[in-house]
DNA sequence: GTGAAAGCGCTAACAT
DNA sequence: ATGTTAGCGCTTTCAC
């Protein structure tokens, strides 16, 4: 006549528990773990020492809801494979460092085609804030889910969200101007999907050969990769009137033109010469070399995890507006024509 | 005399919001939401609109706690830097797919030791199960883990724990033998931090040299990364006596040494063959074509996804132990003395 | 210093 | 088909 054998594990034990355990109240206990004034040392001792115990552990879902405020901080991923936002996820991390919040990440989905949608399990997590790297919507739906939730938006500028960024146009105009300085005419540039937002490497790419009286040539990768690059680059590659120098949105797409080349024979830099940008850890490889532009993703992190830690704090602070300054790392991908 | 202009934004809209509007109780829009049946299809249409022109957001966490069950799935990587984890990340999400569970990730601190202790944020946010990828710990402090919350162990095995792994010893033992077959006797290895677990690749390593009759030569790096493996191969490499083939933990590590052998003037496969392992992306590229022994990262995170939502399911069923086979990619950095 | 009680947004019996 | 009610684990007034 006994009960069955529990299936499953045990039900997790709370702070009735502990109290119970102890002999106190509920009120207690909690106070205990939050370090609030008005528990005795000798109680809180009690406390501490049966949760330990028996197992305790707070759950912090409860605490956020009973609080009525989120405390936990989202980090929005656009990729897992590109090392940039393990650079930014890290800097977050740095920064969020010592504060108890919860950090939750999410991925956009690989058919990366409209984001701000896939931010939705960050919103149904409860986060408090989220920071987001890369949103490539367009602004004003950025503009629109920073109504719904705190929001610090990173390496991308979005006029009244706090933006965390580096200097896109400027960047894009340097490693534009590296190319055509080494004598370079036909320099094409790949871009990523034809977004709305997130164009001003493009942008301003456009803007640098039209100025030196060049006809642009962008081409569009379906995505932010290696892969989609690597499709978008075998039209560009072949026939005569191909580029002798490609700029590239990021180091993924410049890698991905990079293997193109490689297999319809072509060196780099001697027959193409290659500018990336995030500057991140395979360029430096030796045997790869890619001269890139370096974004600070790291720093960027740290500063936009620091930025969502203080609007956590006020709300009401005004909104913040960093923009870094990239800098071109010239390697072995590049040459004179 | 009005109330002062509300500072922040204003509070969530919640299923009573939309009971509200709809002149119905909470109890239907809950049931309208998650399909149970008892409601018109009439009163469910109007909830729905309302739910949408409202901007209605339901609070996973508030209704996993009344349900009493996590259905959130807590997902553990040890290292974003390495693409291992990624694919892993991806094979997971994939198995999910359907299935409307939220993804939590977290990732080890930098340092990383002992790691049982930093899943804790994923126990705090209360995710129903855990999968890792990958636990460093010994055997028996994953066990006590494994008692605390559902867990699905990835890239390695532990006995009595759910494990989704690749035959560590196999495909070290395939990797070393290609270079003994190559002619090489004063084969190193370069292992990941003295850690008492995870330790199949190096024990094989040392067994496959020991049998053939040649001295086995291991070096720990103090982390799984390029870094370390750069700073634990410049010892290694000096001297007379350094080695002619290095068989590494894993890429990142080859990288390391990789970079460290260049920077020593000497050239891979010419000076020193290298095997990694992991096939990651980066072992494809042109210029580096890295020997490497692949884990099938994605499967593995695939079946690891199947694997904790059919636990989650029957929590009583028999315990997973999946292992798939290695396989060892020769590329150009290995070649004979 | 300590405890009782209400409530966070939601689910799930149990009425009606 | 619809509503009432009692929680889930926790925080937080407000009494004692």
């Amino acid at each position: 006549m006994n009960p069955p054998a529990a299936p499953g594990r045990p039900r997790a034990v709370t702070q009735e528990d502990v109290a119970r355990a102890v002999g106190v109240s509920r009120t207690l206990v909690s106070f205990a773990f939050r370090g609030a004034p008005g528990v005795s040392e000798e109680t809180k001792q009690a406390i501490l020492d049966a949760a330990k115990r028996l197992g305790y552990r707070p759950n912090a879902v409860a605490a956020d809801l009973a609080r009525k405020q989120a405390s936990a901080v989202g980090l929005y991923l656009l990729d897992l494979r590109n090392e940039v936002y393990a650079d930014i996820f890290t800097g977050v991390r740095e920064a969020l460092g010592q504060a108890r919040n919860r950090l939750i990440l999410s991925v956009a989905p690989s058919t990366s085609g409209v984001d701000v949608a896939s931010v939705g399990s960050l919103i149904e997590a409860r986060v408090g804030i989220i920071i987001a790297a890369t949103l490539v919507d367009k602004d004003e739906r950025i503009q629109e889910l920073a109504r719904t939730v705190p929001l610090v938006n990173v390496a991308r500028y979005v006029e009244g969200v706090d933006s965390v960024y580096s200097d896109d146009r400027a960047g894009a105009r340097v490693a534009t101007e590296h190319l055509l300085s080494l004598g370079h005419t036909r320099v094409a540039h790949v871009s990523g999907p034809r977004h709305e937002g997130h164009v001003g490497r493009w942008r301003a790419y456009e803007a640098v050969m039209l100025k030196a009286g060049l006809t642009p040539r962008t081409v569009f990768a379906d995505d932010y990769t290696q892969e989609a690059a690597e499709r978008a680059a075998v039209a560009l590659l072949a026939g005569p009137s191909r580029p002798t120098a490609v700029f590239a949105h990021n180091d993924e797409i410049a890698l991905g033109i990079r293997e193109a080349a490689y297999k319809q024979g072509l060196s780099v830099p001697g027959d193409l010469s290659l500018v990336g940008y995030d500057d991140s850890r395979i360029a430096h490889l030796h045997g790869i070399d890619l001269t890139s532009v370096d974004l600070k993703a790291l720093e960027l992190g740290r500063i936009a995890g620091a930025a969502a830690l203080e609007r956590l704090a006020t709300p009401d602070a005004p909104i913040v507006d960093r923009r870094l300054d990239p800098r071109l790392v010239v390697r072995q991908s590049t040459g004179p024509v």
